[in-house]
DNA sequence: TATTGTTATACTCTATAACTATA
DNA sequence: TATAGTTATAGAGTATAACAATA
């Protein structure tokens, strides 16, 4: 048996290599690599920012729907109703986004963003345009538009 | 404008789609939406075992590295040393995997799997094999290789 | 001095149950 | 009775700092 080198200070490869065999072909475990490396470079480009992915998530999504209910923002996001509230509490402390009292039903509340978040949300996209540009240049733009397909009928 | 209609108990379609806009192709949002879906069925299938995803991997890698030190085991799956400790901990008081001592270097401790602990692991990949061939079944095969292939990429 | 494994701890995310005010 | 939003809380998962034993 050859004796293994030993792990010292002047090795340039300290540890031999691991086999992750199977595991390389999971299907959950490469997604969640990926998605960690994905956000890892997505929080990379916001750094200052200070926005969470689902912020960011809820910024688009008010845009595109004003007025929606916390309730139907929760549902499309995938987000608990009890956990939705301390986020969109952030949101508004930070005049970014707001709740109005809804006539028709006293109970709930609409959402908006403010003229502020509007802006802000603006700027967060160049930064996330970039983000997404970095990744698409790892796998080309082919086959980034192929790979969101495939996610997407995962979902 | 037409008045929008009530969200009562008689709709079948309670609330009108909330457009996602840019967010579908936002790969980072995407990749997570997948990666909570996959997880999903991977618990739902494993579900009596009690086995965590992050469990499962240290077994396979254990299997088909055996004598690894801890501190390899984590670096190869991106687990920090201080939260693997009750992670192993968990399997070693469940008979699945053992810390041996190492005569080279008496800090360190070899990883392997107990006999339990492979005719488990055996019974875990069937239940895993299932779920993979449904996922499989959402894209198709060739598909689903391209889609290992195309995270692989990112990470 | 540096490294392996460990403990303690904190922070984020996610999940559940119970409450309030309205419907 | 049921629903929208809220509060409180508990559990994962993940992160850092500091320590003991050993190199």
């Amino acid at each position: 048996m050859a004796t293994p080198a030993p792990a010292t200070h002047d090795d340039v490869d300290l540890d031999p290599p691991v086999d992750l065999g199977e595991l390389s072909s999971n299907l959950g475990y490469m997604l969640r690599r990926a998605q960690l490396a994905v956000f890892e470079d997505f929080h990379r480009s916001l750094a200052g920012e200070d926005i969470r992915t689902a912020q960011y998530s809820v910024l688009l999504v008010l845009r595109l729907n004003p007025g929606l209910r916390q309730n139907q923002v929760c549902a499309a996001l995938g987000i608990k109703t009890a956990n939705f509230v301390p986020l969109l509490d952030g949101l508004e402390r930070r005049g970014l986004a707001e709740r109005r009292m809804m006539q028709q039903d006293r109970r709930a509340r609409g959402l908006f963003l403010t003229q502020l978040g509007q802006t802000t949300l603006l700027r967060l996209e160049t930064l996330v345009a970039e983000h997404e540009a970095r990744m698409a240049a790892l796998i080309g733009d082919d086959d980034r538009t192929r790979l969101i397909e495939l996610l997407n009928r995962l979902v």
